[in-house]
DNA sequence: GTTTCGCTCTTTTTT
DNA sequence: AGAGCGAAAC
């Protein structure tokens, strides 16, 4: 095929920068391939260092791999032209063909010694880094609540229970700043000059009290905003007789009281701006608040970076940071300026501003950009990471940077090869709507035989059988209905199974989705974020199976000891381990006095079990190892009371079924069989990717997964799945410094806030974007559902013209089946009944992935860290005392849930809060009010705290 | 019939 | 925090 002119243009313009605007299945990737191939034979290049002279930089590792494959393919077919063309191919080896943080990598080991590094530097993957970072993090904060007031003061602000909530918050407002590239002192001073640069305007006070004045003029009888007619606080402010001091709480009362009348929105939302505006000298009262969260931040920035330090290891951020960082130096940016004769950047608009600072490094000598030996290549319509610090905004400017010093205009392809016509029709008049004057149409290239090729499906006024909640039916009904519409089309013979690819915006419902395919017979494979075997439900059974095989793995039976399998408390996990000689098994016939009753017992449980399977593991195959396992821990039971246990315990079935294989295929050991499981977790995922995707199976994926991606027919599934709204407590603004969600109305907290909101608006909508343009011959939507999310983004938009509404399942849907060998009781089992409010909930998810997880260097920072803690405080609390009522009602936790609650009151213990005051807190802080009632029912918790206070 | 209020139900993406 | 829904208020 003939490439278009402005294809052309895109490729051979190489004696200056250049920013290519590519729509989707514009043939972004061949104009990539072919302009590497034309620099490789017109080029300004050193001979003999050709190849390596060339940077590409795509998004994924896949991308990489589909290059570099489409360029040996290229250089093959000129291999006639001369003898050259063999050796390009040969030095393919050494293309600087990779990721960004591929590259980066690659320039920190070649300069290890001036970046500090360690040579040999390992990698974290995200879990690693969030495990070390999250105990770093808790270290500080247990250290700085005592030596810092602001610090006790700040965590406070919380308002929570558990430090774990803001360690989390904490570590997101850490990573936030490093994806970007700021350091903690540039934002400190951003935010501390803001903050001081606030003002009190005395034309908004004025405005205020106008607009509320003709509001309440145009409001009816009894609405809230007339009520305020005769407010004293309404009257005093408008009098002005009031102290200063109380104009924040004032306006806070006043802004509630607004009402919503839609005559009079504008107006209303202009008033709300104003009081906003007003509202920001509340921060000037929390710039102590600021000032402890930097110095936290600064603190726990320069200890991370020793850990990682020590254990000769860098995070994702780190191979940036530290690259830009390099660059400073003269003579290694000089060296690699000339090294990098061209460098060609895909996906530009997903890039952030930290990266973008690496880009213009490399390609700037005196002045900016006038290497002129940039090409960046994006497409602003199908940025979907601002979540990792992603933002449009860089695309824009390196675009305006590149018009205006290269005095080359942005090209832009819009011909699309990938999409017929029907369906581009249909996105092109939908994102109109949606985008507004930034959409540019798709011209198509492909024309379809059929009238209309995008399939609404979904039944109005589906009506759930009793028992089953709506939502629950609908996501099942309309799994069967896609479920059923794949299997119409592959039997008329238009499609195969490999031809179809569901698209998820989240992947938590997906497995829904997968008992259908199963139900109908369709073969699928679902390529998932995490991976089967990384799944914590396999971890823990991988844990007890290598403490069954090797006593001596410390870890390993510390993971199964900690899982829900066990159940053993951190507290008695700690005596143990304080106990151990030889190893932990041996350790488990100790009898350590610090441990209760409870717990003793579970202890001969499990030591019962395992020695029972380390004797059976030589004698039978390791279904039957496995089997006993799961079934004297009750597993299956446990997993089914966690989000999601439906998947979990599949999850389990799976990896049962891999141990028959096993035993039927192989005859092999224990051993064999653990190390057989490590191989097939160790392959690398692309590769297995890459292989299953072009088996005849229907593929499953979140759209981010799918980006750069096509199929013959996409289907996206949840079309009516509600967006997620919730935000960290502390935001950053890439101009004003970060906002900190102190209480309810936090005015600058608030302020980013709306920006970020407005942002993932249009990003939730670009998301659709992507999702609809991988489809070649056929769309189809899952619609069923409420008016939420996509469904609700496009309802009114839609030309009804193009689409094809489909309710009916021509093959009869099947009876939800339930899982195999669990009686159905143990389906009715509610942990977090909303009629019932438990005086305690129970603790969400406790955290046994730390142990189950971590590496044997942080385990021994895990002991190291928490020992203080635990010497002091755990152990004056008798777990057996800590018991959860509700109304009427006795729970028995979970010996680490119960830890966890321990926990929780030794931190307020910490904090000083003694006896009744303790109780009350607790309570409180679950949103349950202290009433005489509650004091009754707590009373034995309350004793407890009483004898040791 | 329409507007307003308050309650309930849900609630990620990852190199 | 937004959407849906019903009840109450016009």
């Amino acid at each position: 095929m003939n490439n278009t002119k402005e294809q052309n243009l895109s490729i051979t313009t190489i004696d200056r920068n250049l920013a290519v605007n590519a729509g989707a299945g514009t043939g972004k990737t061949k104009v990539l391939t072919e302009r590497y191939i034309y620099i490789l034979e017109h080029g300004d290049l050193e001979k003999g260092k050709e190849v390596e002279s060339i940077v590409a930089i795509t998004f994924t590792k896949k991308a990489t791999q589909e290059m570099k494959e489409r360029i040996r393919e290229g250089i093959k077919k000129r291999f006639s032209l001369g003898e050259r063309w063999i050796r390009y191919y040969r030095d393919m080896e050494k293309a600087n063909i990779s990721t960004i943080h591929g590259f980066c990598g690659n320039i920190l080991r070649d300069n290890s010694l001036n970046a500090g590094v360690d040579p040999m530097f390992t990698i974290l993957d995200q879990g690693e880094a969030d495990i070390l970072l999250e105990d770093t993090i808790l270290e500080e904060l247990i250290q700085s609540i005592e030596e810092d007031e602001k610090i006790y003061n700040l965590v406070k602000v919380f308002n929570r229970d558990d430090l774990d909530k803001v360690v989390f918050e904490i570590k997101a407002i850490y990573n936030k700043i490093r994806t970007v590239g700021y350091s903690f002192e540039e934002v400190r001073d951003m935010t501390l000059s803001y903050i001081s640069s606030i003002q009190l305007n005395p034309a908004h006070i004025r405005y205020i009290k106008e607009s509320f004045i003709y509001l309440m003029g145009k409001s009816r009888k009894n609405s809230k905003i007339d009520k305020l007619r005769t407010d004293d606080i309404w009257l005093s402010f408008y009098k002005d007789n009031y102290p200063e001091e109380e104009l924040i709480s004032i306006l806070e009362y006043l802004y509630d009281n607004i009402g919503t009348n839609s005559k009079e929105a504008d107006r209303i939302e202009g008033l709300k701006d104003t009081i906003n505006n007003v509202f920001l000298i509340k921060e000037k009262e929390y710039l102590w608040l600021y000032q402890g969260l930097f110095k936290l931040l600064i603190e726990i920035d320069r200890k991370y970076s020793v850990k990682k330090n020590e254990l000769g290891s860098l995070d994702y951020d780190d191979l940036q940071i530290l690259v830009l960082k390099l660059l400073d130096d003269e003579s290694i940016r000089k060296k690699y300026q000339n090294k990098f004769k061209y460098i060609m950047v895909d996906e530009f608009q997903d890039t952030n501003e930290l990266q973008k600072k690496i880009f213009y490094k490399l390609c700037s000598k005196d002045e900016i950009l006038d290497r002129n030996n940039l090409f960046v290549v994006g497409d602003p319509k199908q940025s979907i990471y601002g979540f990792r610090g992603a933002d449009l905004q860089v695309f824009y400017h390196v675009m305006e940077d590149i018009e205006k010093i290269s005095n080359q205009k942005t090209i832009n392809l819009n011909k699309n090869f990938r999409t017929v016509d029907t369906i581009l029709e249909f996105v092109n008049s939908l994102f109109d709507k949606l985008m507004g004057t930034r959409y540019v149409s798709l011209k198509n290239h492909h024309v379809s035989k059929n009238k209309i090729d995008v399939e609404i499906l979904e039944k109005e006024d589906l009506i759930a059988p009793p028992n089953i909640s709506k939502r629950d039916y609908n996501t099942y009904y309309e799994s069967r209905l896609i479920a059923s519409r794949i299997k119409e089309l592959v039997e008329e013979g238009q499609f195969n199974y490999g031809d179809f690819a569901l698209l998820f915006r989240a992947s938590t419902m997906d497995y829904i989705y997968e008992e259908a395919l199963m139900e109908y017979g369709i073969p699928y494979y679902n390529i998932g974020g995490k991976g089967f075997y990384h799944g914590q439900e396999i971890i823990d059974l991988m844990n007890g199976l290598k403490a069954t095989s090797n006593r001596y793995d410390t870890i390993s039976t510390i993971g199964f000891l900690r899982s829900p399998m066990v159940g053993l408390s951190d507290k008695t996990l700690y005596w143990l381990l304080r106990h151990r000689e030889n190893c932990l098994f041996e350790t488990l016939d100790v009898d350590v006095e610090y441990i209760g009753e409870d717990e003793k017992n579970k202890i001969k449980d499990v030591k019962k079990l395992l020695k029972g399977l380390m004797v059976k593991k030589g004698l039978y195959g390791v279904y039957p190892l496995l089997m006993e396992l799961i079934k004297k821990t009750y597993y299956m039971e446990s997993l089914m009371l966690y989000h999601g246990g439906r998947q979990l315990v599949s999850n389990v079935y799976k990896f049962i079924e891999l141990a028959l294989d096993f035993d039927r295929n192989t005859s092999g050991s224990l051993e064999d069989f653990i190390d057989h499981v490590e191989r097939l977790k160790d392959t690398d995922e692309s590769q297995a990717k890459i292989h299953s995707e072009d088996a005849d199976v229907v593929k499953l994926m979140t759209i981010h997964k799918s980006k750069g991606l096509q199929f013959p027919v996409v289907v996206i599934p949840q079309m009516s799945r509600g967006f997620n709204y919730q935000q960290p407590y502390i935001l950053l603004d890439k101009d004003k410094g970060v906002g900190f969600k102190y209480d309810k109305k936090s005015p600058f907290y608030n302020k980013i806030k709306e920006d970020i909101k407005a942002n993932e608006d249009e990003e939730n909508k670009r998301l659709l974007y992507v999702a609809m343009t991988r489809a070649e011959k056929r769309l189809l939507l899952g619609n069923q559902g409420k008016d939420r999310g996509f469904k609700n983004m496009v309802k009114d938009l839609m030309d009804v013209d193009h689409i094809e509404v489909i309710d009916e399942v021509k093959f009869k849907p099947l009876l939800q089946q339930p899982i195999k060998s669990l009686n159905n009781e143990l389906f009715q089992i509610k942990p977090f009944d909303n009629n019932k409010t438990p005086l305690l909930h129970v603790v969400k998810g406790y955290n046994q992935k730390i142990f189950s997880r971590i590496s044997p260097s942080q385990f021994i920072e895990f002991n190291q860290c928490r020992r203080r803690f635990f010497m002091n405080y755990y152990n004056r609390l008798s777990l057996d005392t800590v018991g959860l009522t509700t109304k009427g009602e006795t729970f028995v936790l979970n010996p680490t849930t119960k830890g966890n609650i321990v926990h929780k009151f030794c931190q307020y213990y910490k904090m000083g809060i003694e006896s009744e005051d303790l109780m009350k807190r607790v309570v409180t802080s679950f949103g349950i009010e202290y009433d005489e009632d509650i004091k009754k029912r707590t009373y034995s918790i309350h004793k407890e705290l009483h004898k040791i206070s």
